[in-house]
DNA sequence: TTGGTTACGTGATGTAGATCACATTCTTTT
DNA sequence: AAAAGAATGTGATCTACATCACGTAACCAA
């Protein structure tokens, strides 16, 4: 399937917009490709962008005292990710994205996003949807991080994404559990 | 300052809506006072509003095998609560709402915020930017949970919020930061 | 005024997970 | 195919924070 499809189904589940709309819509994001190991975002960066994931995997981090590593998101296909925090406060980066695999995106930048939800009541109402999905994930990885330890979380990781085992290599997915990858790997025993 | 006004001038920041229009919004909201003690929403409840706080300050928790407490979020005026969660899947609560003191509240309906979101672009946009916000500043939590020891939190939450120094007592706010109050206590010494 | 509840402090001890150190295996590059 | 680097496993030790236990002070309600 194609990024235009890919894209259109994703936005399809809550916003109807004509053909003709979605290619207006469509016609704002720029297609990208990145290797394995590509830095799209680094720290300090001026952000303009943010990215829908057509295929492959990325992860958003930070990185504390030049050693640890924190993950925020894997990026995954028909996910969105950015440093949003810089993007809507027009603040420099404080965390990086970058590929865990070959990826391919689709970039839109901020101002075409503001551009395109006061022209298109539709396209405001996906994107309120999107970011308040955002919200309620965010809030219970929260709560997740509070109420449980690190077995039971990385339990409720792998239960809600599977391919991520095979996927991620493990101290990538200490990083986003927030313990040491001896600790992870010490789960197993 | 009145209810009425206080919402007014807390959406006129994102909205621009005519007089008649904010009438209209208004009219959806319906007035609540409780007293110090009183819920709001209880864990297994039906949750059909959202609430603007006028006055006050509400507690959203989370209680673990009916014992340990984690505070969610704190709720001052301007602020809106709920356990969204529940609000936007139709699910039962998980997660608790309370009053910390008197408070006098703003509720609307899950029904009629989308019901007006639909209606009024502008008011879409509202919601949009405060999901927004909520979103960014609940991944800054999560990063500082994994990044920072309980001394630093506490720092960042005295300087973020110091009104809750004096306003809320020591447990809750180690109920926020996810500690036990008896370390929390430690910290002074 | 009194008795009960809630808030807060602080010592002693327990424990999950961090850190350090090193070995092994798997992957990538030349 | 060889060499180098990344990923993973595992023991020994350390530490931040939890838990338990107890005491004191503040705040209500009858």
């Amino acid at each position: 399937m194609e990024s235009k499809e890919i894209l259109q189904q994703h936005i399809a589940k809550t916003a109807s917009l004509t053909e003709e709309e979605f290619d207006y819509f469509f016609s704002h994001f720029k297609a990208l490709s990145f290797k394995k190991g590509q830095t799209i975002i680094s720290e300090g960066d001026k952000v303009d962008c943010e990215y829908f994931v057509i295929s492959g995997c990325l992860k958003a981090f930070f990185i504390n005292d030049e050693i640890k590593m924190y993950i925020l998101q894997f990026a995954m296909p028909t996910w969105w990710t950015s440093d949003y925090s810089a993007l809507y406060n027009q603040t420099p980066a404080t965390i990086n994205v970058d590929c865990i695999s070959d990826v391919e995106l689709l970039c839109l930048s901020n101002s075409d996003r503001e551009k395109l939800c006061s022209e298109f009541h539709q396209i405001e109402h996906f994107f309120r949807w999107r970011t308040n999905k955002g919200y309620i994930a965010s809030q219970k990885r929260l709560l997740s991080f509070m109420n449980n330890n690190v077995k039971t979380r990385y339990e409720e990781l792998l239960a809600l994404y599977p391919q991520l085992y095979n996927l991620v290599p493990k101290h990538l997915i200490a990083a986003y559990l927030g313990v040491s990858r001896e600790t992870l790997s010490r789960l197993n025993s």
